[in-house]
DNA sequence: CTTGATAGGTAACGCAAAGTACCTTATTGT
DNA sequence: ACAATAAGGTACTTTGCGTTACCTATCAAG
């Protein structure tokens, strides 16, 4: 009886296999992202990342498979980029302040409007992509600002039914014309400077509304 | 000397020429938007009108002519089932709510996903669809919404800035993550009822806040 | 009726790209 | 070292599709 040796998977290792996986992945956000699902070619991702077609079709399955495990990988280190211990002991303000500007740079970074992009075309034909994209995603900052939101409803700072939508709320002005407009090509992301401003507005209009005091 | 009979662009007439121009804006807004604009192909549009690809350069020079044209026509007929005139004479908050129904009937409906959908996807690589899709829809719509809510800060109804800004602001909460899932197939459209809830609760925040009122 | 022009149809070209059959070579257990 | 196994490479097949060259039928002008 022989000991084998498996990785996770339970697929045997050879020279560089875990690398020219991760490489692949790499090279295939390059393409995917950048020329949509449709447009890209897997040939175009075996030129960048040398090799043959033979690898991804090894290592992932097929076109569809390549695509979705990029989704996946690229929706959780999207999230990475978080830090939601920022806003800890903070107020709500500052705490909204902060969680928006750290979205915001998120939303503006040009992998995350590629990505938005792709799955937004894809999404419907390929539901674990939009799945594993909005769990990985935006889920999950909304759920996690819900929770936030939820502690200061329980303080009594805020006057929210519900936590969840409320979060989803806050995060949709983040989401505005302006981020569809950059999305599309339209006009070029938002600076520091302005995504500060624009979240403070944002934050404003969460806490207080627009309507003038009616003292 | 006879009479010449022409139609609006100086171009002859023929045996259901225009007829047969819309019949094709009509098979390929179908099949463009289920399959998005590089998964459709010229084929299955004219499958569909019956005829031959022939007619399709004849009248639009290609495919990306004819995707821009059927977004246009798209965005245009979709503004179209907004009528601001119903929200005339009304105060602040039920101004609100019916444009917010307005603009979220929209939103759900089957066609504008999925036009969203396709110019999301091509916008960046076809700039003229971006900004036909854009200025034609979105812009117009947070155009509108801006104009009366400068009237009524003109009033003193509102204390904003930047009435555009503010408008952006309401419209974006109703393309939170609910719209999101659903533009991205993960849950159906709102029905009336829930999107009545919905334009109330985005109301009520834009209004007044989410802040524990301090009195 | 003749003539000129053009919208529309037929069919073919050319290319890109997904997937695969087959071979090569590295790796691992004995 | 050697056999067994499987990853990785080569090159092909097949398919689908955008585009175009060429032809035909229709319509207006004289």
């Amino acid at each position: 009886m022989r000991k084998v040796r498996r990785n996770g998977g339970g697929r045997r290792q050879r020279r560089g296999g875990a690398e020219l996986r991760s490489a692949i992945l790499e090279a295939a956000s390059e393409v995917f992202l950048e020329k949509g699902y449709q447009g890209a070619s897997i040939e175009a991702v075996i030129e960048k990342v040398g090799g043959s077609k033979r690898a991804i079709y090894s290592h992932f399955g097929g076109k569809k498979e390549l695509f979705s495990a990029l989704v996946s990988e690229a929706s959780s280190k999207v999230m990475g980029s978080l830090s939601p211990e920022d806003a800890e002991g903070k107020d709500l303000r500052e705490t909204l302040r902060i969680v928006g500007l750290q979205v915001s740079r998120v939303l503006m970074a040009p992998t995350t409007l590629a990505l938005y992009r792709a799955v937004m075309a894809e999404g419907v034909r390929q539901p674990d992509v939009a799945r594993a994209f909005f769990e990985r995603g935006p889920g999950r900052v909304s759920k996690g600002l819900a929770d936030v939101l939820e502690q200061f409803r329980a303080r009594g700072a805020i006057s929210i039914e519900n936590s969840q939508r409320a979060a989803e709320r806050f995060l949709g002005m983040l989401r505005d014309d302006v981020h569809l407009q950059v999305v599309l090509g339209l006009r070029a992301p938002l600076d520091e400077a302005e995504m500060v401003r624009s979240v403070d507005q944002a934050v404003g209009i969460f806490l207080h509304g627009v309507a003038a005091a009616r003292f």
